[in-house]
DNA sequence: ATCAAAAGGTGAAATAATACATCTTTTTAA
DNA sequence: TTAAAAAGATGTATTATTTCACCTTTTGAT
């Protein structure tokens, strides 16, 4: 973590979850939560939670990229999902087990809080709808990656390749121009292929005037036509 | 469905779920949910759930095995998880949406009964603890396909198939010896590969004494090796 | 019992993907 | 500022995978 010290970066008032939580429970139960809640800034590439070790916090993330990251039993590293900020993570372990099932890194500079697990659920145990608002917001982190691992495992990578393109355009960047979070091996670890078959597939989606790479920077010329990549397989 | 008259095929005396539901909730409570409850029989092969209909109940699955299945825009179809009974099923769409996101096939013969979902929704709604464990339950079904997914997005067919062989004699028929309730054809869309390629691995591993396969009956001679296969990819 | 359809199986050709060697460019740390 | 390291890029050889044509066996309906 970047900060040990409990320094406030930004002010609880505007906070997304705050706001949130304030539908559901009294500001006086949100403030025990806000007492124990600490304020971390996290630089591109930082580790956020740790694939292994206990889980102690959830994050409510304000702002910033972040992505799920499995490591295998040989170091080999796989990518499971990337999500944006506003996000509840570490919600991995709420009905599950005590250690991280992923890692969780920021791939881009992020601002957030932890939030004590043991305060959020007991007063989530004592307010149901509150925790049904907790569940769904730590649901919707997976639900993107339900349908990447579809993509993953039925279709060659051409049609990977297009389903992440699309994806980052639409969920993530919400533009078809964007600056590419990811290296091109990260990108490989997102589309389950050697960093080299990317490299190939976007130089040949560039190449036949589907989308416009340079280096980091990515136009999506054609999204129709990706999209129909994408379906063809 | 194979049955429309509510006809009583075993008893509800020695039911797991209703020994689980007592464990938190009144009998009393427990005799709402019954009451509405309906036994179901399926044969091998028919759909219990089908993709994109309203969700309008959980089925709790008593004896049996199923599929998860997710039929794509071309009509390609991808198993996502194979589990038996016992069994909460219907429960991607507790937090989520109203209509199934996949369908859940009948692998072998399946006996259950249905769960109505906004009982069982207001009976947790006022006990926390139950609603804890309710979605535990309902989380156990994906669990373990998460880790198929990886295997799928990461390992190459060898690797993948060694872990599929695995993962049902370990996790759905608790046996080095058991008869496939899949089709060579379901196998593949379990592994994410073409028909012939499960047919020449299967073989191939046949030949290498690894596994002895006859027709659907399979042996696994050698599970060490084949978790060697695995881990290599 | 018979026929048709579905599932299982095989080998070879075509295609896709990886691994490798090598080079260039960009980043990072001293 | 510079050197080292990491990331990006490319073409080719090797390996993996799919597709296809074809055949056999099993299953299910009449």
């Amino acid at each position: 973590m970047t900060q040990i010290n409990h320094q406030r970066y930004f002010d609880c008032e505007d906070c997304l979850f705050k706001t949130i939580s304030c539908q559901y429970i009294q500001k006086e139960e949100f403030e025990k939560l806000r007492a124990k809640s600490v304020q971390l800034r996290y630089k591109k590439g930082e580790v956020i939670l740790k694939q292994g070790a206990k889980s102690t916090h959830f994050l409510f993330l304000r702002k910033g990229i972040i992505k799920f990251n499995y490591e295998d039993e040989n170091g080999k590293n796989l990518i499971l999902s990337i999500n944006k900020a506003p996000a509840l993570i570490g919600g991995a372990n709420l009905v599950n087990a005590e250690f991280n099932l992923f890692s969780v890194c920021a791939i881009e500079d992020c601002e957030g809080c932890t939030i004590d697990v043991g305060i959020l659920t007991r007063i989530a145990l004592g307010n149901t709808l509150y925790l049904f608002k907790m569940l769904q917001f730590i649901t919707d982190v997976f639900r993107s990656s339900i349908f990447n691992f579809i993509s993953l495992a039925h279709k060659q990578v051409n049609g990977r390749i297009a389903d992440i393109l699309l994806f980052l355009s639409q969920n993530i960047y919400m533009s078809n121009e964007f600056v590419l979070s990811l290296s091109r091996q990260e990108f490989a670890e997102f589309a389950g292929c050697s960093k080299e078959n990317v490299i190939h597939t976007l130089r040949k989606f560039h190449n036949e005037g589907l989308i416009k790479v340079e280096g980091k920077k990515i136009l999506l010329n054609d999204p129709e036509r990706l999209q129909k990549i994408s379906k063809h397989g």
